[in-house]
DNA sequence: GGTATTTTTTTGGACACCAAAAAAATGTTG
DNA sequence: CAACATTTTTTTGGTGTCCAAAAAAATACC
């Protein structure tokens, strides 16, 4: 049964859809807001009345606007105050340790990114340090501690996380187990702090660098060193009771199959990551150092063996895919992940696959396509995350 | 973005959550109504006054009442009135044709159950003969067809339903293809009518009968004639994009593995449909009509190959868990249908699926269980879900 | 019959929405 | 340059919803 309606939620709602949309719409003047949101003039100068009071939004004005000016009373636009509020994002992956500030109204003010040497991380030096390096970053920024909200922990790589207790359990750039780091983050900050999963927040990037296309159900699937899966359900975002949906690299393909880096045998990242489809360039005996970009160029040249590799390679992914319509009858399958470059000598293996793992009934209706990848998907998709939760906490009009 | 909010959704949720937990909890005093909804007396007195000018719920008066009564102002309970809307449940199987028919309090008043001879329905008299059922239904209870409100038509078995066209493609029951069903009976009783899922309405069910242990996130395996799926994700009902979602049964198990009935090889069903599992009485020699009981009661005297082949259909069945688990990361899985019965025989043979198939990160925080298995639920979450349809159409004031 | 107790209704206030009117700020024109 | 036209923003007034508190209603107890 859902819970009772009041007044209150109301006004948090659409004070939430106006930030919105001045976050993704630049600014914005009071009576486009009203078009936007559909609300009232009169509502749209009451809540942006509130915002402007609590130092949310400002005014704003530019050089451009006074040219194109037409007769009556001219336009004034709002903007989210940059300085309002701040989100961390902390990218540790294997061999670089990456950090990024984005201010209230979602630009990137500061950025920092290192690689990782051997050894560099215990589970004693790691919180301590992501503090150091976080505060530097606010100095560089000239952004006050105290403005940082939400901090978000992208653990990328083979990382064996809790994310109830806040802890990394093993990651392969930690010198040991267990590694507190919610908590320390936390307090230093006085912030809320999260682990979050890298290829959700590919798939809240998309989301947001494109509603209309990315909405409703679509699935993300991520092929780089190992094989990930983002859901975007009934429009939001679905990560299970314990925040672990979404596993596709260690389901099983072929019982009893290919053994699999995690010790099993069969799972799908055994047939399709970066690893086992770099292996596909052995098929040429004359191959020394096998690489994904080896066999993509023996692929290139027509090389037979090869060629017949990706296809195979292929016909798993089409399983995989199979099993992903059967499973979410998805409106769209969006493939992306650097290994994506394959995809164009893997198209005929796929389609087999699909052929023979889909029933028929349920073969129409979705689209499959690729989305060019960028690494900057994933912080895009984390910051958007964190605002639209910031957008939320509506603190009454008691406050003022 | 989500839509605007405004004044009249609250009304709206709030009768809703009224009108729920009347149909819930049986005849309810208003003071009772605002501890369950947490809404003050005002308000509850308020918004019972507009359901009771509107007809849809009526006073109740009980002779225990006035036994156990205390000092003060006795209470005085409110119920929904029975007949202010009726929502009909067709159930066209291979062999039989249930109808039932519900009252606005969520009783059952009058169904009709009839074995289907074959040829006896063609496209062209489906429609009209639901339509004639229905009227007779309606007789029998003496409730007149305006206040019929939803019509819901469970195709079961190897059905092919398009539901945006609202036509049933092809079903063993009906000779003849592109039976044109929902606009019909819609027309007939000016009703809202769909084609809904079986196990999809199983899931609901589930949560109907208890909302606390079945809530959040859940899976229902539904082991029967075939296998079949439902989800309940995020505290809801998930379809998919097109209504298909959930397809377990013809996913792949097994590249190029055992031969299904649908034509593809290697599908679920190939070794977890009650003919697949029957099949096992065939390891014993002397078996002569393989079924299911048959199969069952040679497990239950100890036969060694029967019992093997239980512990491989079951080690079937736990790779197909394990896919599950991983997908959805569920709190619960639930196994029902009338196939469930095998389950002790496949115990052994589940769990040697779930190692192989699961990584084990995601092997614990998850429950497994059996609910027995009614067939009235079918009918039941058909009735709950349409209810809730119902409460949710909100008439302002205006129409006093 | 008066008092205590419990439930229900009424009253009055706060607040969020909107439509319409008013005000503000500019361009256009005679 | 003043009056008018136009567009945006704010204010006003009204409706509807919620709630807290007071009042009313209905019963048991003494």
């Amino acid at each position: 049964m859902p819970h009772k309606a009041d007044r209150d939620q109301i006004r948090r709602q659409n004070r939430s859809i106006i930030l919105q949309a001045l976050r993704r719409d630049g600014p914005l003047a009071r009576i486009e807001l009203g078009q936007i949101t559909k609300l009232s003039p009169a509502t749209v100068t009451s809540i942006t009345g509130d915002l402007l009071d609590q130092g949310l939004i400002e005014g704003f004005e530019t050089s451009e606007q006074k040219e194109q000016s037409t007769r009556g009373r001219p336009r004034s636009l709002l903007r989210l105050t940059p300085n309002a509020a701040y989100v961390v994002c902390v990218r540790l992956s294997v061999q670089r340790l990456d950090l990024a500030l984005v201010d209230y109204s979602g630009q990137t003010v500061a950025h920092h990114s290192a690689p990782l040497e051997g050894n560099a991380l215990t589970s004693d030096t790691t919180s301590p340090r992501l503090v150091h390096l976080i505060r530097e970053l606010l100095t560089m920024a000239d952004a006050p501690s105290s403005r940082v909200q939400e901090i978000g922990l992208i653990a990328q790589g083979a990382v064996d996380v809790d994310v109830e207790a806040g802890t990394i359990i093993w990651s392969p750039a930690i010198d040991g187990r267990n590694t507190q780091i919610v908590e320390p983050l936390s307090a230093a900050f006085d912030a809320h702090c999260t682990i979050v999963n890298d290829t959700n927040m590919i798939t809240e990037a998309l989301h947001w660098s494109d509603p209309e296309k990315y909405a409703g159900t679509f699935v993300v699937v991520f092929l780089d060193h190992g094989m990930g899966m983002g859901l975007y359900l009934d429009g939001r975002l679905f990560c299970g009771a314990n925040g672990k949906a979404a596993e596709i690299g260690h389901t099983n393909h072929m019982p009893d199959g290919a053994l699999c880096q995690c010790g099993k045998k069969g799972c799908f990242e055994a047939y399709l990551s970066e690893n086992a489809l770099s292996r596909i360039a052995l098929a040429e005996p004359s191959c020394d150092a096998p690489s994904l970009d080896a066999a993509l160029e023996l692929a290139a040249s027509g090389n037979g063996p090869v060629l017949d590799g990706f296809s195979g390679a292929g016909r798993v992914l089409g399983f995989a895919l199979a099993r992903i319509i059967a499973m979410f009858d998805p409106r769209r399958i969006v493939l992306t992940g650097r290994s994506a470059r394959a995809l164009p000598y893997m198209q005929e293996g796929m389609r087999s696959g699909l052929e023979d793992g889909l029933i028929a009934d349920l073969s129409q209706n979705h689209e499959i396509d690729v989305a060019p990848w960028d690494e900057d998907y994933i912080i895009r998709g984390m910051a958007a995350q964190a605002m639209t939760r910031l957008d939320l906490c509506y603190k009454g009009t008691a406050g003022r």
